[in-house]
DNA sequence: AACCTATGTGGGCAGTGTCAACATCTGCTC
DNA sequence: GAGCAGATGTTGACACTGCCCACATAGGTT
C-alpha cells in the first residue's frame, strides 16, 4: 500500500517523531514500537537506521547539543564588551533549554553520559567549549580572579544550568517563558556581580 | 521453605532493594521484578506496599526529600553569621548529592514533578523552605538586594542545583567527592560574591 | 473456634526491546 | 537492458516487563 516501499528518509522521519513522542510522555515512557508505529513503518524499521532504543536517544541528544552550541555561539557575538556576550551565551542556554524542553531532557536525564555515542559526547564538548571561550575573554579583559579558568568556566555552566533544569522540570513558579527568562536574567547578573 | 510466610517488613527492603537497583542501572531501566526479587519474594509482593512501579519511585523520592531537608537545616544551625549558614546549606545541597546520587537522580529526573505522590511533593516544599529561610535571614542581615526575596532564593536553589546535577551525572572533570566539595565551595563563594 | 483483613503467591495479558529470517527496492556492472 | 549485491523494510519469535485476577496463608478479633 505504499507509494514507496523504502521511506526515502525515514532516519529523520524516525527522529521527529521520537522527539515529538518524547514531549508528550517524557523519555522514560518513551518508546521504539510507537516511534515506528507513528512514522508508519513496522516495529523493526528503525533498527536499519539506530542500533537501538538508547542508540535512538543518542541522536537526539547529539542534534540537540549541536544547536545548543549554535545558539550559544551566535549569542556569544553580539556586539558589547566580553562579559555581556558571556551573559547572552547563559541566556541562550536557558532559552534553548525551554525552546527545546525534550532534547534537553534527553540530553542530561536519558543515559548514563559514558553510554551517549561518540558523537554525542563530541558535540557536548563543542557547546561547552562556546561557553569556555567566553570566559577566557571575560579574564583577558581583567574580569574575574585570573586564576582558575576552569573553574570560572564550570560554575557559568553549572549556573545556567540550574536555571535551565528547574526549570524545563516545572519547579520555578513562573509559568511562562518570558517570566522565567526575566529570572533567568536577574540570576546570571547575580552570579557575575562579583567579576 | 520462608521460614515466615510474612516478611513483616517488606516495605523497607523493597525501598533498599529498589535504591541499589537504582543504583546499579539507573531509575530507567530500573525494574519492579527485579526488586522483588531481590526482596526474595514473588513479583507481585510489592503491589502490596506499593501501588506501582511509580509509586515506589515516589517513596524513594521523598525519603530522599525528607533526608535533603534535614541535612540543609543542620548545616543552616551551624555557628556563623546568616551568609555562613546559608553556604553551608547549599554545600548540604551538593553533598547530599554526591552521598545519596540514587535518590538525587530520582527526584528530580524520573517522574513528571506532578506525579510525584503528595507526599513527596510535601517534602520537596519542605526542603526548598529551609533555603528561603536562610535567604530571608541574609537578607535581614542587610545583604542582598532588599526586594525579590523569591527571586534571591530561587537563584540560591539554582545554584546548588546545577551543580549537584552536573556533578552526579559525572560531567565535571573531578573524580573525588572531595575534588567536587572543592569546586562546590568555590562556586558558592562566587555565586554570593555580590551580596 | 470461626472469621476477617492484611499480606504473599501463581498465572495470565498486552506491550516492549531485540534477534533472525525473509522480502523488496535501488544502483551498479556486464 | 539483465542481473546481481547491498541497503532498507517486514514478519515472526523470545524473554521480559507492569499490572490485573483469583487464590493461599497468616495473625489478630470476637
Amino acid at each position: 500500500m505504499p507509494a514507496t516501499y523504502h521511506h526515502e528518509n525515514l532516519r529523520e522521519t524516525l527522529l521527529a517523531a521520537a522527539i515529538s513522542l518524547i514531549g508528550e510522555v517524557g523519555p522514560t515512557a518513551f518508546t521504539l514500537r510507537e516511534v515506528a508505529r507513528r512514522a508508519g513503518v513496522s516495529h523493526n524499521a528503525p533498527y536499519r537506521h539506530f542500533r537501538s532504543r538508547e542508540d535512538l536517544l543518542a541522536a537526539v541528544a547529539s542534534q540537540g547539543f549541536r544547536e545548543l552550541a549554535g545558539a550559544m555561539r551566535a549569542a556569544g557575538q553580539k556586539q558589547g564588551d566580553a562579559l555581556d556576550r558571556l551573559k547572552s551565551a547563559g541566556l541562550a542556554y536557558v532559552a534553548f533549554a525551554l525552546r527545546k524542553p525534550e532534547h534537553f531532557t534527553v540530553m542530561f536525564d536519558a543515559p548514563r553520559s559514558e553510554d551517549l555515542s561518540s558523537d554525542a559526547a563530541e558535540a557536548a564538548k563543542e557547546a561547552f567549549s562556546e561557553l569556555n571561550l567566553l570566559v577566557l575573554a571575560v579574564q583577558a579583559n581583567g574580569h574575574f580572579a585570573q586564576n582558575e579558568p576552569q573553574q570560572q568556566s564550570l560554575y557559568a555552566w553549572t549556573t545556567v544550568h540550574g536555571i535551565a533544569k528547574l526549570a524545563t522540570s516545572g519547579r520555578l513558579p513562573w509559568r511562562t517563558k518570558s517570566g522565567i527568562m526575566r529570572f533567568a536574567a536577574f540570576a546570571i547578573d547575580q552570579s557575575l556581580a562579583g567579576a
